[in-house]
DNA sequence: AAAAATAATTGAAATACTTTCAAATAACTC
DNA sequence: GAGTTATTTGAAAGTATTTCAATTATTTTT
C-alpha cells in the first residue's frame, strides 16, 4: 500500500488533480504486486477501507487513470472490464471457473511470427490470453 | 449464403431443433467466408432479409449456437460481444478507430514459448489480438 | 396421425455494467 | 482570498444482455 505522498507524487506526475477520492483509489491500487480489478470491487475495497466515494468517481478516476496510461483495460469477460496496474507489455493466464486473472510476463510467452500488418496500421498492442480450465478427471478407475 | 436444407442439417448435427429462427440464422452465420457479428447486428441483418425474429431469440440461439461449438465469442470491446463463425484455433486484428475485425490464421501467428501452466489446469484456448491503429503521420515535412 | 411431452420463441421486465447530468464542492492560479 | 477550473456526487439515463412466463412449435410416443 502506497503512502499518500507517494500517490500524490504520482497523480501529478500525470497531471491528473490529487483529489481526496484520487489518492484514496491511487493508494489502493499501486502497490508492490500488480492488481487486476473491476470498477466495483475497487469500489467495495475503498468503502471497506472507510474512504468515503462514489461508484461513480471509481468509474471516472479509472478512465481517467486508464487516459494518464497508469491503468490498463482487459477485457476476458463479457460485460466487465478489468483494470490493470501492470502497464509493461504482458499477457494472461485467465481461469473462467473463477474469473481469476494472473499475469504472464512477456519474456515467457514470445511470438515467433507475426503476420503482415495491413497497409497505414501501426500495432499499438499484444495481447495474449491463455485461458485454462479445471484439468479433466483422467483418474483410470473412473473410465468406463 | 448457406440453404435451408443445408442449415437444417448443421443444426440437426449439433442436436439443435432446426427451428425457422434458427435456419434463418444459421443461414445469413455459416457462408463461405466467416463472420464476426453482434447480437444486434445479427439481429438487424435477419430483419432486413425479411425473417420474422426477435432480438432474444437472436441472443437465445446464439448463446446455444455457443454452447454447441458452432459459434466462439470474441472479447475486443469494452461491453460488446462479437461471435465468430470460425471455430477453428486463430487471431484476430481489431482495428480500434473502426472497430474492425479481422481473421489472422493460427500459422501466420506461431508462439515460440509458452509459460508453465499452474498445476490442475488445462489450455482451453490460446488468443493472440493485435490491436491497430492508423499510422501516425511521419512525413517529415511536418516536423518542427 | 393424434396425443403427450419437450423445447423454443416472444415481448416485456429485469439485470448488470457503465456513462452522463447538473448542482455542489474542492483544488488550483494569480 | 477572489476567481477560475476541475472534480465529486446521487440520480437518471444508456447500453448490452438475460430472464420470465405465456404462447407456440417441434419431437416423441402411442
Amino acid at each position: 500500500m502506497l503512502n499518500s505522498l507517494k500517490a500524490i507524487e504520482l497523480l501529478k506526475k500525470v497531471a491528473l488533480r490529487p483529489t481526496k477520492q484520487r489518492i484514496a483509489l491511487t493508494k489502493i491500487l499501486f502497490q508492490e504486486n500488480h492488481l487486476h480489478i473491476t470498477a466495483e470491487q475497487l469500489h467495495s475495497e475503498a468503502i471497506r477501507k472507510g474512504y468515503k466515494i462514489s461508484l461513480a468517481t471509481v468509474y471516472n478516476a479509472l478512465n481517467r487513470f486508464k487516459e494518464a496510461g497508469i491503468v490498463k483495460q482487459v477485457l476476458v469477460e463479457p460485460g466487465k472490464i478489468y483494470f490493470d496496474t501492470n502497464t509493461e507489455p504482458h499477457h494472461h493466464f485467465y481461469i473462467e471457473e473463477t474469473g481469476e486473472l494472473l499475469d504472464v510476463s512477456d519474456d515467457e510467452c514470445k511470438i515467433a511470427s507475426l503476420p503482415l500488418i495491413p497497409a497505414e496500421y501501426t500495432i499499438n498492442q499484444v495481447q495474449i490470453t491463455i485461458r485454462l480450465e479445471k484439468s479433466k478427471d483422467e483418474d483410470p478407475r473412473s473410465r468406463k
